[in-house]
DNA sequence: TTTCAATCGAGAAATATTTATCGATAAGAA
DNA sequence: TTCTTATCGATAAATATTTCTCGATTGAAA
């Protein structure tokens, strides 16, 4: 009965959407208008069935012959992401890589807008990186409930991230990105994804082990 | 015929192996000498069998009534995943996110040792940063092959990263850990993997707008 | 107008992955 | 010692995901 119908896509499905993304934007760029199956398939190295039953999860419908209009597929893969406006997100440990994730103007397309960071170290408190204002961490709760921050970043070290993670759940914050290299301890209804790159260095690790065995 | 038997396992298997390394890691130095399935499961919330599956793939084998010992265990995923001895690596790209990169300790326990990284830009060049050497890109093919350097981490902008790419190639590198948004087109017997944060921020976007519908 | 080739969409088949079941084993209690 | 319980390992069942097949549609060429 919902306007927007939210169908329950695989999530392998949704880790390849934002890959038809970048290629379609850069065709976009390029000028082209359609686009089919066929060829993002061949220029991504996936399986042509695959790429339109990712895509259809969306909700567009391609011709026959011609495939899909760019610009609505665009639209179309925006809006099931919700990357079509600007969610504001708060950053939890302005370090080595909460410095990188700060100054990274490629989130926006992805809909994130970071727009403060909180710390614990005075050093770093007061001064602003990347244009954004570093703030103690016992502020967060306030201004991210007066803020309606939903979305929030952590970069500690692992043996902080739990506790970050609490403040944000206390200021209202539903989804956590959590860069540090542990699993929290959430309530049900929050939202968490861990980045994880000791995951891909693993896989990297053992398909290297197997190619020079 | 290996000594090493390669079993082919599931990547999510990999991926999840690290998590369960890092839980191990912990559980040693918390003195913990055993530990079981059931538990494991329990704190890093994933089904038991699957914990077995997953672990079972390393080699290792538990006992009834009591589990895994802990050490053994976290040799064995070591072993399995290659990390038990240092592997050297180039970065090209010192940017923001390069300069974390190379400043984080934490790959080394991943076997992964960046030992110097490379850049385009003539300022950076010369410099060191976080004590590892910045090289002017064409150097990088001599030096890759003289050091037998077989993996390469891709930190440069979207539209270099082919570039960079090719260089590697060039240079003997094996493996790729590519953090630019873009799928390169290598030889076949190339490992690439594409850390793909917006991969992660789709799937963080799409619970969040299913959580607040 | 008719024919042809490219492509879509839907459903079926094949694979991969996760979850459940069950007998065997070991440690500790009775 | 015997019983009980937690756990493992193997296999089977269930579920999820990818790949294949085929009829329908469309635009362009004959
Ligand atoms: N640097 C990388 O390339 C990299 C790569 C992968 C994962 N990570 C993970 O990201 C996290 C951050 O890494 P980093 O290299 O940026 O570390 P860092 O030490 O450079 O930065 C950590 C920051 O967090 C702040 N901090 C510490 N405890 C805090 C607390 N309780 N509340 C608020 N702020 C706190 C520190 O003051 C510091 O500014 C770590 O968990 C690390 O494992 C980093
Ligand atoms: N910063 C982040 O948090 C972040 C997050 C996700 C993805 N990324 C991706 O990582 C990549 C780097 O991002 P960044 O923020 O560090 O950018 P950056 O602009 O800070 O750094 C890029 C570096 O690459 C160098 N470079 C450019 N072209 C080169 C070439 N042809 N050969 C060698 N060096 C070259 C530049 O001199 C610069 O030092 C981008 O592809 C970006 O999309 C960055």
């Amino acid at each position: 009965m919902s306007v927007v119908p939210i169908k329950k896509a695989p999530e392998p499905t949704i880790r390849r959407l934002p890959d038809y993304y970048h290629y379609l934007k850069w065709m976009q760029s390029n000028g082209r208008e359609v686009v089919s199956c066929t060829h993002i398939a061949r220029d991504l190295d996936l399986d042509p069935t695959q790429v339109r039953k990712d895509l259809a999860v969306t909700g567009i419908r391609g011709k026959p012959k011609v495939g899909y209009l760019v610009t609505p597929l665009i639209e179309s893969i925006e809006n099931f992401l919700g990357w079509n406006n600007l969610t504001d997100a708060f950053l939890v440990g302005a370090g080595s890589l909460g410095t990188a994730l700060l100054g990274y103007q490629g989130f926006k397309q992805y809909g994130l807008n970071i727009v403060a960071a909180f710390d614990k170290d005075k050093r770093k408190i007061g001064k602003k990186i990347h244009g954004k204002e570093v703030l103690p961490l016992d502020k967060l709760p306030g201004l991210a409930e007066r803020m309606h921050i939903l979305i929030g970043v952590i970069s500690v070290p692992a043996e902080s991230a739990q506790a970050a993670a609490d403040v944000m759940v206390e200021g209202g914050i539903r989804a956590i990105w959590n860069f540090a290299p542990v699993s929290l301890d959430l309530p049900e209804d929050m939202v968490v994804q861990n980045e994880n790159l000791a995951s891909s260095l693993a896989v990297l690790s053992r398909q290297l082990a197997e190619a020079v065995k």
